[in-house]
DNA sequence: TAAATTATGATAGTAACACTATTATATTTG
DNA sequence: CAAATATAATAGTGTTACTATCATAATTTA
């Protein structure tokens, strides 16, 4: 995995950006600092004239990456959730056992993240903080049907159905692996802000998880008779 | 439950207005049209100035009632929750079996809604659409320990206890009956955002509540041995 | 009923935001 | 070296999210 991570590029859709960050030193420049901006401030307070001013830029430059914030935002979780799809991928397809297929997978998508040393400029566990507190607003919009049609959410989508797939052949009878798949993708996330901000409304603990809980739901759900 | 309504106002914490919008004719109109407006332009595009342009009234006055437009959602959204809270309390509480109690729980947060007539200001079928596509960024933000702290979440959390403690009645040795409960009352929204945007993500179809998906999560889970 | 209080409306103003356009200046490439 | 490209600097526009002030209408109370 190691080696294989080393020449991966994370692909997003090239309608989200103006220009490929990845491209050039300021393009990396923009997407380490705004996710350290965002998580610091919270994406309402964040602009990109204050992100300019951070990188030792111009607001008018950022413009020639990203058509607005909104769409940093969407690279942003893209990027992240695109990050993830590797992860599970290569943690799972030398696995033939179904059952511990989809557990694996379940604890791939809950477990803490850890930094990736391989891309530089993102700090993954920053990255996952804003996937938890502001991601939903990346598709809570009324652009949301024309974006997913020109392809912005492909990424989560696809995480979505290779969840359903496992679970559909854990217990090919059971009536809504999507629903559950995409219950599990969305409550992980949910589950984490609760835990950081609504303690009592999760019995997932600061520092833990909420990987048991899901393992648990999917399996009792799927192995039930 | 008609005649019990009739006399009933949900009450709502008053640090989240200025000037109780029930207290006088202006802030029903603000209640009613705000609730049409968000849910045509999106909370976004919404403005208090097109708010007083729409009900014939001027910006400055909106604000008598409401700081600005942030607490304006937390309002509409702890009204639907204190709403749903009713309909939940009245229809579960004369049921002595906890399966049947906890079934009949999950289906009134799941059941598509009605028209209620005591609220003849508050069209709650738009309200709910509202829920579904807004509700998230009420808590979504910077500032949510601070709110959280003073109370301007307490409707829902209480939404979410109830059902743990339905989820707690039917199996005392689950493990997570609060984040099931938080689960599902999240869940069910997701899964009605996702059946309107995302129909590849949901075994939701359309017209179709989320209802019968839940109750049998709810229950493989619980009654698994 | 007049006076006082309160509610609402109208207008104006400010700082910040979300851009767009233009021009200047580096930097890279052919 | 010239041409092309990338970035920086500046300015400007319309909108948002307010705040403040004053006028007027409606209601309450003395």
């Amino acid at each position: 995995m190691e080696r294989l991570l080393q020449s991966v590029k994370i692909a997003i859709n090239e309608k989200v950006y103006v220009k490929d960050p990845e491209s050039s030193d300021l393009g990396k420049r923009i997407i380490e600092k705004s996710i350290l901006m965002i998580d610091e401030m919270g994406f309402e307070a964040f602009t990109f004239k204050k992100l300019g001013h951070e990188i030792g830029s111009n607001e008018s430059s950022i413009y020639r990456y990203f058509e607005n914030k909104h769409k940093l935002l969407v690279y942003l979780t893209s990027w992240y959730w695109g990050w993830v799809e590797y992860q599970l991928v290569f943690s799972t397809n030398s696995i033939s056992d179904v059952d511990e297929k989809l557990k694996r997978a379940i604890e791939i998508i809950s477990k803490p993240v850890e930094e990736d040393s391989h891309f530089l400029h993102i700090n993954e566990v920053v990255l996952k903080r804003i996937v938890v507190n502001e991601s939903s607003k990346s598709f809570l919009t009324k652009e949301v049907d024309i974006e997913n049609k020109d392809g912005y959410f492909v990424i989560y989508k696809r995480m979505v159905t290779r969840l359903s797939e496992m679970i559909n052949a854990v217990n090919p009878d059971y009536l809504y692996p999507t629903s559950l798949a995409s219950t599990i993708l969305e409550g992980v996330q949910h589950q984490n802000f609760l835990k950081d901000h609504f303690h009592s409304l999760t019995d997932c603990v600061a520092n833990e998880d909420p990987g048991q809980f899901f393992v648990d739901l999917a399996f009792k759900t799927l192995k039930s008779h």
